[in-house]
RNA sequence: GGCGACAUAGCCAAGUGGUAAGGCGUGGGUCUGCAACACCCUGAUCACCAGUUCGAAUCUGGUUGUCGCCUCCA
C-alpha cells in the first residue's frame, strides 16, 4: 500500500520499521471548549486509516494526546472563575463523547501533556545539554539554526522565515538568541498553572509535548506522524527538531496531513461567524451522516460543509442502511437455510468488489473510491438477495458489506427498537384496514405514525417500519 | 514577498498517457391500492491557450480564477 508522505511530496510504499506493527501519533485538540468539525477531520481521517491498516493485519499502536495546557484553556478558566484543570477535564469528557458520536475508536493511548512534564523537562534538558537550547530568565528556547533539517518538512527556506519574522523581532522578543526560536518552556504568570523545573516555575511550550509522548508512548522513531495541514508549520516542524536533536534518530517515517474543512470555501473561523462545532451537528443528524460526508472526499483535498452537502450525504448514507435493512429483513422470513451453489458463486464473486475496495484504499487511503466499490455491492445485494434466497446467502451478503462499512467506521446496521404497544397496534389496525380496502384509514394511520418519525414501508415480504 | 494546493456533469466527487467510477438531485419507466424502498433508463470531452505524443482530463509552458501556509489554529 501507499501513503503520501508530505516529507517527500511523493507516494510512497508503506514499509513498516517493524514487522506487522504500525506505530502512529494523530496530534490531537486542546481541550478548551467543544470540538468543531474542522477537528473531527483528522479524527475520522486517520481513524480510518487505522482501522484499514488494523484490517490488513497490522497490529496498530495508535496514540492521540489531548492538550490540557494551553493560554486558551487558561483564559477560559479565568472567564469562569474555576481551574484549568476543570475545564480541560470537561472538555475532554464532552470530546469523548462526540468521539463515541462519530464512530471513532478510542487511542491505544490518549495521553495528556500535564501528566507527562518530567518527560518534557528530561528532553529540554537533554536539549539544552547537546547546545539545542538555551535558558534565558526562565524561559528555554530551542536553537533553530543549530538543526541543520530545519525547514524540510514544510519546505521552508529558513532565510525567507526570517524576512518574514521581521515585525516580531522589533515588536520586542530581544533576549532570543534568533528570532526563528521558538519556545520550549515558559515561565509561570500570576494565576496560571506551573510546574517546577530546573529553570523555575512555568510550564511547556506545545510543540515540546508532542515529542515526547509520542517517545514515551510509541518509540523514538515512529511509523507515522499525522494531523491538520496547518500543523506542518511550526507545529510538526519543531517536532522533528526537538525530537531528531534530542534522540539522534528520524523522528517519523511517513507524515500524513488532512486538508481543511471550509464553509463556504473559506476557512472556518469564529470571527466570520461560520463556525459549527461536532454537538451543534449532532442536534440535526446522526453523526454517522458527518463521517460518511467526510469520508466522501479524499483526506488531501479540501471539503466544503453545507446544509445541502449534509443533506445529500445523509442520502446516500440511508441507501447503504436501507440494504442492510433489506437484508436483516430477507434473514428474518428466509424459507431456505443452506445457501445453493449458484448463490455461493454470486457470493464469491464479490470478491471483485473487495479487491477494488482494496485497491483503493491502498491507494493512500482512497476512501472516495473505497465508497464508490461499497454503493457496488449495495446494488449487487439490492438486485441478488431476493424472498427466494436462502438464509446463508443473506446472511453472507450482510457480513460482506458489514466488513466493508466497519473499515470505514459506518454504522449502518439500525437497532432494532421496541414499538410502544399503542404504535404496534396501529400497525395491526392498518394491515387490517388495508385488507379491507379501506385505505383512507391505511394512510390516516400512516400518517400518524409519521407525524411521530415513524415511516412505514409496504414491500412484499410485509411491513417494516423505520426512524425517519 | 516566499512556499504550496486546487479548477472534472445541476451539486458532491474518483480518475496522473489509451476515447470519463460512484453518490446526491432531475426527468421517464417497472413494481405497488397509493406512497416509500428497490431495479432499469436519463447526464460531462474534464477552466482557457499553446506545446510534447500515434494518442492527454492525465505530461510541459503560459493565462485566468479560487483557496491555504508563512502568527494560536485540525
Amino acid at each position: 500500500m501507499k501513503i503520501f508522505n508530505t516529507l517527500t511530496r511523493k507516494k510512497e510504499d508503506f514499509q513498516p520499521l517493524e514487522e506487522g506493527k504500525v506505530k502512529m501519533y494523530v496530534c490531537g485538540p486542546t481541550v478548551y471548549n467543544l470540538i468543531h468539525i474542522g477537528n473531527a477531520r483528522p479524527m475520522i481521517c486517520f481513524d480510518t486509516a487505522r482501522r484499514y491498516l488494523e484490517y490488513k493485519g497490522y497490529d496498530v499502536n495508535y496514540v492521540s494526546n489531548f492538550t490540557d495546557v494551553d493560554d486558551k484553556i487558561i483564559k477560559k478558566a479565568i472567564e469562569e472563575g474555576v481551574s484549568s484543570e476543570e475545564i480541560s477535564q470537561r472538555y475532554i469528557e464532552e470530546c469523548k463523547k462526540d468521539m463515541e458520536g462519530m464512530n471513532i475508536k478510542p487511542a491505544t493511548t490518549h495521553p495528556l501533556a500535564t501528566q507527562e512534564i518530567d518527560g518534557m523537562i528530561d528532553m529540554i534538558s537533554t536539549l539544552i545539554d547537546k547546545g539545542y537550547a538555551y535558558a534565558v530568565n526562565g524561559t528555554v528556547y530551542y536553537r533553530t539554526r543549530k538543526f541543520d533539517g530545519y525547514g524540510k518538512l514544510s519546505k521552508k527556506n529558513i532565510d525567507d522565515l526570517e524576512a518574514g519574522h521581521r515585525d516580531i523581532k522589533v515588536a520586542g522578543e530581544s533576549e532570543k538568541e534568533d528570532p526563528l526560536d521558538f519556545v520550549l518552556w515558559k515561565p509561570k504568570k500570576e494565576g496560571e498553572p506551573y510546574w517546577e523545573s530546573p529553570w523555575g516555575q512555568g510550564r511547556p511550550g506545545w510543540h515540546i509535548e508532542c515529542s515526547v509522548m509520542s517517545k514515551k508512548y510509541l518509540a523514538d522513531e515512529i511509523d507515522i506522524h499525522a494531523g491538520g495541514e496547518d500543523l506542518i508549520f511550526p507545529h510538526h516542524e519543531n517536532e522533528i527538531a526537538q525530537s531528531e536533536a534530542a534522540n539522534g534518530v528520524p523522528f517519523s517515517k511517513y507524515w500524513m496531513h488532512n486538508a481543511f474543512l471550509n464553509i463556504d470555501n473559506k476557512k472556518m473561523s469564529k470571527s466570520l461567524g461560520n463556525f459549527f462545532t461536532v454537538r451543534d451537528i449532532s442536534k440535526e443528524y446522526d453523526l454517522q451522516v458527518l463521517r460518511f460526508f467526510m469520508l466522501s472526499a479524499h483526506y488531501r483535498n479540501p471539503i466544503n460543509f453545507s446544509h445541502d452537502l449534509m443533506e445529500s450525504a445523509k442520502n446516500g448514507l440511508d441507501r447503504i442502511i436501507t440494504a442492510v435493512t433489506n437484508l436483516n429483513h430477507l434473514i428474518e422470513n428466509a424459507k431456505i437455510e443452506a445457501i445453493t451453489s449458484e448463490e455461493q458463486t454470486q457470493l464469491d464473486s464479490v470478491k471483485d468488489i473487495f479487491d477494488k475496495f482494496e485497491a483503493a484504499m491502498d491507494d493512500d487511503f482512497n476512501t472516495a473510491d473505497a465508497i464508490a466499490a461499497v454503493f457496488e455491492l449495495v446494488k449487487f445485494a439490492n438486485t441478488n438477495a431476493t424472498e427466494s434466497s436462502s438464509k446463508e446467502y443473506a446472511e453472507g451478503l450482510k457480513k460482506k458489506l458489514l466488513t466493508l462499512t466497519d473499515i470505514l467506521g459506518l454504522k449502518v446496521e439500525k437497532k432494532e427498537e421496541m414499538l410502544d404497544a399503542d404504535i404496534d397496534a396501529l400497525i395491526a389496525e392498518r394491515q387490517q384496514a388495508r385488507k379491507d380496502k379501506n385505505f383512507a384509514r391505511a394512510d390516516e394511520i400512516r400518517d400518524t405514525l409519521l407525524a411521530q418519525g415513524i415511516v412505514l414501508e409496504d414491500t412484499r415480504e410485509g411491513v417494516r417500519w423505520k426512524r425517519a
